[in-house]
DNA sequence: CTTGACCCTGTAGTTGCTACAGGATGCATA
DNA sequence: TATGCATCCTGTAGCAACTACAGGGTCAAG
């Protein structure tokens, strides 16, 4: 298949899967007579498998350890889980962070009675740090 | 005040500082005899209002109006309630999308027996999309 | 008088793409 | 046969919001 069935058949932009060839993360496949890249069957996989890991926000490091195993099927998979759990770790300690966030927001917007800037409880919220619920 | 000194008081990296005077966030200050930038309250009191903001995930684009905002305090303040609230909701759905993403990953780890990274689900799990929850 | 901490400018790197510019190819239609 | 038009190619530059040098100047203490 040509990249721009690839592109449709995985819901990658084609800047992105040659951008993921140039670093490495897809290997380079065959070319046509005109010189046009053609992708199998294999490629389509390793591809959707690099999809489905940004999606879950794995960094393109870690799906290259990820796609290193898996390439390996011999190593030992405890790797694949560590890669994961820190991962999982990263993003509830992402959530919590804008959790607090948006509790800090709420606390700001509304307060709006649609004055002048001058009397504006937004803006004097976010220069007065002493406001803060003390989450950052 | 010089540099360094604005840098431990209000927690903000010198380069950073340069960086915002470079794209106009903060204004050019004086400068002493060596061309040394010098600082006064203003200074500090509008770095601090940045930060916070940024702190906040407010993009340097939103941080501008709202400096803007709080420049001309004869301006109406809805615009300030109203960055903030779109802010806000913005927030809200990256909450609502990582969660989701914390419960595929919570699916995916801790299946890991230990064997090799042939039989390992993480890696399966990656591979197939098919056994997600579907929320991405 | 030298050592070390600080400051300066300017440029390049980071992450994960995305967007051209400028050109070649393939296929269908007039 | 000509001519569109979609698709492909390479290479480079841009995005956000910094961060990290390189290569130099300044200043206060010992």
């Amino acid at each position: 298949m040509k990249i721009g069935e690839l592109s449709k058949a995985t819901g990658t932009n084609i800047e992105t899967i040659r951008y993921y060839e140039r670093i490495g993360l897809l290997p380079a496949p065959a070319r046509t007579d005109a010189n046009y890249r053609s992708y199998g069957p294999d490629h389509r996989s390793r591809l959707s498998f690099v999809r489905h890991s940004r999606e879950l926000g794995f960094t393109i490091e870690e799906i290259r350890s990820l796609l290193d195993l898996s390439d390996h099927p011999d190593r030992d998979c405890g790797e694949a889980d560590r890669i994961a759990s820190t991962h999982l770790e990263q993003v509830e300690a992402k959530i919590a962070q804008l959790s607090a966030l948006r509790d800090e927001l709420t606390r700001i917007v509304g307060r709006c009675r649609g004055g002048a800037a001058a009397d504006c409880r937004v803006i004097e919220a976010l220069g007065d740090h002493g406001q803060c619920g003390g989450a950052h």
